[in-house]
DNA sequence: TACGGCACCGCAAACGTTTGCGCCAGTCGG
DNA sequence: CCGACTGGCGCAAACGTTTGCGGTGCCGTA
């Protein structure tokens, strides 16, 4: 078992130990070890004499003692961990979102323990199964697609607290936290339209993601209601990328009919990846038609044209979600209600009023 | 201590056992739990007689049972994780690394713990004890700034392997993986001489990065050794943003003398503030002056103008990191040399040959 | 004096694994 | 036929905490 408090391993100074226990404190102290560990949980240090108890605070302190949170969360059955399983690190999206929680979980004692599955679905099972056996109190997903349903239901019947982030399952009984994705969508029909824009098309992410059928039903309905006329241009590929864009814009532009003056794309990636396309075939961006993106990535606003886009409250979000979890953590309270946050139309240049063109 | 196995607590399903022990998976086999635990693991299955070995696993597998981690690190002192401490998040230089860091080190079985400092240096200190605490089995500090000479080396001395990435520290006796910054200076000199600059500026990042120092090194020693002229502004404020670059862009706008022709920003974002101050007094970038920033973040290929950058093999470095840790983990070995990554120099149209004007 | 009550603290049993040791039953060589 | 050896397995002690229980000494009251 070699937990060598001298040279061997090379690896440690010669005079350090490596590890200080309770023990270790009590013989310093003077006292029974289940003492120290009373002294130095707050939940418990009116239980010992306020003499004993500062003693052998100082003593800890001096011995620079730190619980071992190992063996604590064996006792206790509580690792103050959190799971966060996330589809790309590299996501931008995800980044903000990961700083809002982990910026409202360290307060509280708990660490995020994040997980990048690559947006590959079979991994989310292996993955989720992983984190149970690591003991983690809690997991907040934020990548779920349609296909993980009985996933979800069957770490949620393992009876640890399950919390959806960003990403829902329709009909599935975990809460959820996302933006109101009908209300984007909306957000961009409306918006074509009042710019007099009558044949519009969508630029569709993944169908197996929620989020995107949301979008698409409340850019659908809006445009339907109003009368005019939508073609739709389904991805199959990876969400959000700007060769799916391009892709979808080929398409767009290769049908006999008449190109449609408004678009709606499902993520801004998408979105300039199809400017780009237009640009090689000679049309311009706010001139020819115009587009609407979709996430506001950082810095959307300083490419060319700078994107009209629906933002969202991403970083909010994950302070959203991450509150929740505390408050259910601590307070051991029935699982929350969903909640959906409200994104917000940013008008830039890459739209325009129409322009008969061809 | 209420570990339900029923309906208590209402958060369980009232059928579902939470935990299936090795106790329980021996009594279904009629084994003592010590032959499951062996029978389990690769490294002393062969211990156990193949019929009887045979059976544990299978029975193991039916009754779904999965090796606790905590009590597992608890015994063994190994957790099987892997502390990342990174400056923010949502610095999509840091995510991509994550990315390369993540994916070598999951399949060693090992596990990222991230977190956030927030770029706040007195966080180090605190965090490093947290992670101490929970008996990380190593740690990757990508956020080493001059100042955390003292910190890092203190947590050396706990004797739990220290890997630094992308920062280093000069002087400190730590593996450091990371770009090679001189080089990434030399680069960006280089190009903006053989265009033709003789009178350039550079746009400094803060003073306790000490991968500044190596790109103003390499870059003002180049200057020099032409014998160009070369005038340096030095940031004060936080790393990297388009309000610094902006800010130190119209100090040098102010100044009595000539504008120098050709600019290198130590950041991409610090580039683009830059260009967009100019742009505000009426200067274009690649006519009136070019300019070099740094990283070369994602999508900046699209801004206007496509911003010529040193780029840098971050998602290599992490991988390169999370491997040498994995090599370091299993073998016990010598801590690992440093090793430095070469950045190469991507050209696009923020540059160009310089043009007298005034 | 006897006794209940209280404050303080020690004892020891957990939590679920890992692992050195030793027992038992075979097997084999002498 | 005996001793040594070996493969297979059980026993029990850890790892460092937490915590119910009970003991000790002390005070106040009957």
């Amino acid at each position: 078992m070699l937990r060598s408090g001298g040279v061997a391993g090379g690896r440690e100074r010669p005079g350090e130990r490596t590890i200080v226990t309770l023990e270790d404190v009590a013989r310093a102290a003077g006292v029974h070890y289940s003492t120290v560990s009373r002294a130095l949980d707050p939940d418990t240090a009116r239980q010992v004499n306020v003499m004993t108890r500062k003693r052998v605070q100082a003593v800890a302190k001096r011995m620079g003692y730190q619980k071992d949170m190992v063996a604590s969360g064996l006792k206790r059955g509580r690792t103050h961990t959190v799971a966060v399983v996330v589809g790309d690190l590299a996501n931008p999206n995800v980044a903000l979102m990961l700083r809002g929680i982990s910026n409202r979980l360290e307060p509280a004692g708990l660490m995020p323990l994040i997980v990048d599955t690559q947006n590959d679905p079979a991994r989310l099972g292996r993955v989720l199964d992983h984190l149970l056996s690591r003991r983690v109190d809690a997991v907040i997903v934020t990548a779920a697609r349609l296909s993980d349903g009985p996933t979800l239901r069957r770490i949620r019947r393992r009876g640890i607290p399950v919390i959806l982030a960003v990403q829902t399952v329709p009909g599935i009984r975990l809460p959820a936290f996302t933006h109101d994705d009908i209300l984007g969508g909306t957000l961009a029909a409306q918006h074509l339209l009042a710019l007099g824009h009558r044949r519009v098309a969508q630029l569709r992410g993944p169908a197996d993601i929620y989020s995107c059928l949301q979008r698409a039903q409340g850019f659908s309905q809006t445009i339907a209601a109003a009368g005019a006329m939508e073609v739709v241009l389904r991805s199959s590929g990876p969400m959000g990328t700007a060769e799916e864009g391009g892709h979808l814009m080929r398409q767009l532009l290769d049908s006999k009919r008449a190109l449609p003056t408004g678009i709606f794309a499902h993520h801004d990636l998408m979105a300039l990846g199809a400017i780009s396309v237009a640009e090689e075939r000679g049309l311009a961006c706010p001139r020819d038609f115009s587009i609407v993106g979709y996430a506001d990535l950082p810095n959307v606003e300083r490419m060319v044209p700078p994107l009209t886009s629906i933002s969202l409250p991403r970083e909010e979000l994950g302070r959203l979600t991450a509150d929740v979890m505390v408050e259910l953590l601590s307070s051991g309270a029935r699982p929350p209600a969903s909640r959906k946050l409200a994104p917000t139309l940013v008008v830039r240049q890459s739209t325009g009023p129409p322009r008969d063109f061809r």
